[in-house]
DNA sequence: TCCGTGCTCCC
DNA sequence: CAAGGGAGCACGGAG
C-alpha cells in the first residue's frame, strides 16, 4: 500500500532527506526495541519513518546510520515545519534523549482526536481507530509485537512502519477541518503546546529520599501491629480488617448498626466505641502503609527518582491525569511530602494559584460581590464567615474561616444542603447540622447573587456541551447534570491556564537550570539550582500571573511560589 | 485472571 | 432539586 525507501546508509540519507525538505508538513513515527520498548530510558529507536505528499515513507534505520547521519536527520526535524505524530509525546521522548528536542510546529493526531471527544465515555483514540474511522482503512496492528531488535528486519515490519507514518498525513487533514468544524482549533494548538512540558516533566522526574521513606514505612508497620493487638481484644474472631464486608458483619454482631464502614459513617459512632475508634485508626495507618509501600517500588534504582505517566486529556475537564505513580494523590502530610526533594545542590520551586476557582467562578459569573472583594485583596474566606456569622471580618475566628472555605468550594460543585454537610465534616473537620448548612447556603447566595444567577442561567440548560473560558469542550453522553454544568467552567478553565502556563515553561527557562518536575491541578514544582532559585521563582510566579490574567479580565490573578528543599512546605 | 464494588488519597 | 474531577488499593465473585 504505502511504498517506501529504507536507509541503512549515511549517503542514501543525505540524498533522501533534500527531497523531503520542501514538505512543509511531515508524517513522523519511531519504532523502539530494547529491554522496555515503550520507556525512553530502557528502550531505543530502531526505526525513524517520515512521510510526506506523493512520495515514498523514508525509513531510516537508527541502528545503521551514523552519528553524522543523525545530525542530518535533527537538523531536518528541527526545521520549523509542522510535523505530525500520533501520540507525540512518545516519540518527543525517545528523540530527545537522541539530542533531537522538538519544541514547536507539532500536530499530535492523538490529542486532536481527544479534544474532539473529549468527555465521551470511549472515545477511541489508537490510531487504528482513528484511521478506520476518518479514512476507512483498516490497519493491521500485528507487526507492532513483532522484534524490532532483529536483524534484518523483514519486509512485513517495514511495510507497517511505512504505513503507520503514511497515514498520518491524510489524517491530519481531516482532523483539523473537524477541530475548525467544532471551533476547536485553539483548543488542540493548546494541546500541542503543552507537550514539550510534559515531555520534560517525564522525563525529569521527581527526586525521592528513600531512607527517609523506609524509616516512614517502618514507623507505619510498627503503628499498624499496635493497632492491630489492641483490635484483636475486640475481635477475638479471625477476621480481615480490609473488609468492608467482614467489618461490617462483626460490628453488626456487637449491635453496632451500621450501613456503611466509610470514614464519614464509622466517625460519626466512634467516640462512643473504641474498637470504632480503632478501625478508624487501622484504615488510616493502612491507606499510609500502601502509599509507603508502593512508592519505592516506583524508585529508578540507577536515578533514585519515580517517572510519572501524564494524560494530558486524563480528565473530561481537561485536567491532567497521573498514573504509575499518581503524584496527584501523594498524602499532603509533611511526613510524606518530605519524601520527594531535589538533587544534591538544587532545591524546589513549588508554586501554586490562591483560590484560582473561586476567582474563575467570580469571573465567569460576573458576580460583583466576588469581584470587588479580589480587587480589593479581602480574603474571600473570611469574608464569608463573616457572612454567614454576621460578625466583622476582624471576628472571624480561624474555625470560622474553616467553615466558609467549606462553604465557598462547597457552593462552586453546585451542592446543596446535605451534600455541604457530608463535606464539611470529611474534608474540614467542620460538624454542621443540615439546618445551619442550609442557612448558610441561603446568606451565601443572598450575597453573592450574581454567581447564584449564572449557575442556575448555565445549571438549567438542557445540553450535551459544556465551554470553558478557553472554548474548550466537553461532551456529555447524556444531558449534563446541573452540578456538572456549573462545574466544567471552572475547572476546565483552571485546566487551560494550567496548560497556557506549562506551554510557556521550556522557552521561559530555557538557558537556566529549571527544570519541570510535577504538576497537581493548580500546582507547578520546579527543580533547580539554588543559586537560580529566586529568579526562577519570580519567572515561574509572574508568568503564573500573567498568563491567568489573560483568562481572568476582572478578577487579579495571585500565584506563590516558594523555595524549598522538599515537596513539603517549610 | 478479570472486573465491579467499596473505600480513600489528591485538587 | 443538585458533591465536580481523577487513580488505585483490597476484596470477593465470576470465568
Amino acid at each position: 500500500m504505502a511504498n517506501y525507501i529504507y536507509v541503512t546508509k549515511d549517503e542514501t540519507l543525505k540524498k533522501s532527506i533534500e527531497k523531503y525538505s520542501d514538505s512543509e508538513v511531515i508524517g513522523v513515527d519511531i519504532e523502539t526495541m530494547g529491554k522496555d520498548p515503550l520507556c525512553p530510558r530502557k528502550g531505543e529507536i530502531r526505526l525513524l519513518q517520515i512521510a510526506v505528499e506523493k512520495s515514498p515513507v523514508m525509513i531510516v534505520d537508527w541502528t545503521k546510520i551514523s552519528d553524522e547521519g543523525k545530525q542530518v536527520v535533527k537538523e531536518f526535524l528541527e526545521r520549523p515545519t509542522v510535523k505530525v505524530f500520533h501520540n507525540a509525546k512518545f516519540d518527543l521522548k525517545f528523540l530527545f534523549n537522541e539530542g533531537i528536542n522538538l519544541q514547536e510546529y507539532i500536530f499530535d493526531t492523538y490529542l486532536a482526536a481527544g479534544v474532539l471527544t473529549l468527555g465521551r465515555k470511549n472515545p477511541k483514540l489508537s490510531l487504528e481507530s482513528l484511521v478506520e474511522k476518518h479514512l476507512k482503512i483498516k490497519l493491521d496492528k500485528e507487526e507492532q509485537k513483532s522484534n524490532w531488535a532483529r536483524d534484518p528486519l523483514t519486509d512485513e515490519q517495514l511495510k507497517y512502519a511505512a504505513i503507520d507514518a503514511s497515514v498520518l498525513l491524510p489524517l491530519r487533514q481531516k482532523l483539523t477541518a473537524e477541530l475548525e468544524n467544532s471551533d476547536l482549533k485553539e483548543t488542540a494548538k493548546l494541546e500541542f503546546e503543552t507537550i514539550p512540558a510534559i515531555v520534560q516533566m517525564e522525563l525529569n522526574g521527581v527526586g525521592v529520599d528513600k531512607e527517609k521513606l523506609a524509616l516512614l514505612k517502618e514507623n507505619l508497620q510498627q503503628e499498624k501491629e499496635a493497632c492491630l493487638d489492641s483490635l484483636r481484644a475486640h475481635f477475638p474472631q479471625d477476621i480481615n480488617f480490609n473488609s468492608p464486608n467482614q467489618l461490617l458483619q462483626a460490628l453488626g454482631e456487637k449491635g453496632i448498626k451500621i450501613t456503611s464502614t466509610k470514614h464519614e459513617e464509622l466517625s460519626q459512632i466512634a467516640p462512643r466505641y473504641e474498637e470504632v475508634s480503632l478501625i478508624l485508626k487501622h484504615k488510616e495507618i493502612e491507606k499510609q502503609l500502601q502509599f509507603a509501600k508502593k512508592i519505592p517500588e516506583c524508585v529508578d534504582v540507577s536515578t533514585s527518582k519515580i517517572y510519572s505517566n501524564y494524560f494530558q486529556l486524563g480528565a473530561a475537564t481537561g485536567r491532567l491525569s497521573c498514573t504509575d505513580f499518581n503524584l496527584q494523590q501523594v498524602p499532603n502530610r509533611r511526613e510524606f511530602r518530605d519524601c520527594f526533594v531535589p538533587d544534591k545542590g538544587n532545591v524546589l520551586v513549588v508554586a501554586d494559584y490562591s483560590q484560582m476557582q473561586i476567582r474563575i467562578a467570580a469571573e465567569i459569573s460576573k458576580d460583583y460581590e466576588m469581584i470587588e472583594a479580589y480587587q480589593r485583596g479581602d480574603d474571600l474566606h473570611k469574608l464569608t464567615a463573616s457572612l454567614i456569622s454576621g460578625k466583622s471580618v476582624d471576628e472571624v475566628t480561624k474555625e470560622m474561616r474553616t467553615a466558609a472555605k467549606a462553604l465557598n468550594f462547597g457552593m462552586l460543585f453546585g451542592m446543596g444542603a446535605a451534600g455541604l454537610v457530608k463535606y464539611a465534616w470529611s474534608s474540614y473537620n467542620v460538624k454542621l447540622t443540615e439546618q445551619e448548612a442550609s442557612e448558610f447556603i441561603e446568606k451565601f447566595f443572598k450575597k453573592y447573587s450574581g454567581l447564584k444567577h449564572w449557575q442556575k442561567k448555565e445549571g438549567r440548560k438542557k445540553t450535551k456541551e459544556s465551554r470553558t473560558l478557553g472554548n474548550r469542550r466537553r461532551l456529555f453522553d447524556e444531558e449534563a447534570r446541573y452540578t456538572q454544568l456549573v462545574n466544567n467552567p471552572i475547572q476546565g478553565s483552571e485546566s487551560d491556564i494550567l496548560k497556557k502556563v506549562l506551554s510557556f515553561l521550556p522557552t521561559i527557562f530555557n538557558g537556566t537550570s529549571a527544570k519541570i518536575i510535577a504538576c497537581v491541578h493548580d500546582e507547578i514544582i520546579i527543580e533547580c539550582e539554588e543559586a537560580e532559585a529566586e529568579k526562577i521563582a519570580v519567572m515561574l510566579q509572574v508568568a503564573m500571573e500573567k498568563v491567568g490574567e489573560k483568562y481572568l479580565k476582572e478578577v487579579p490573578v495571585v500565584a506563590e511560589a516558594i523555595i524549598t528543599t522538599s515537596w513539603a512546605e517549610k
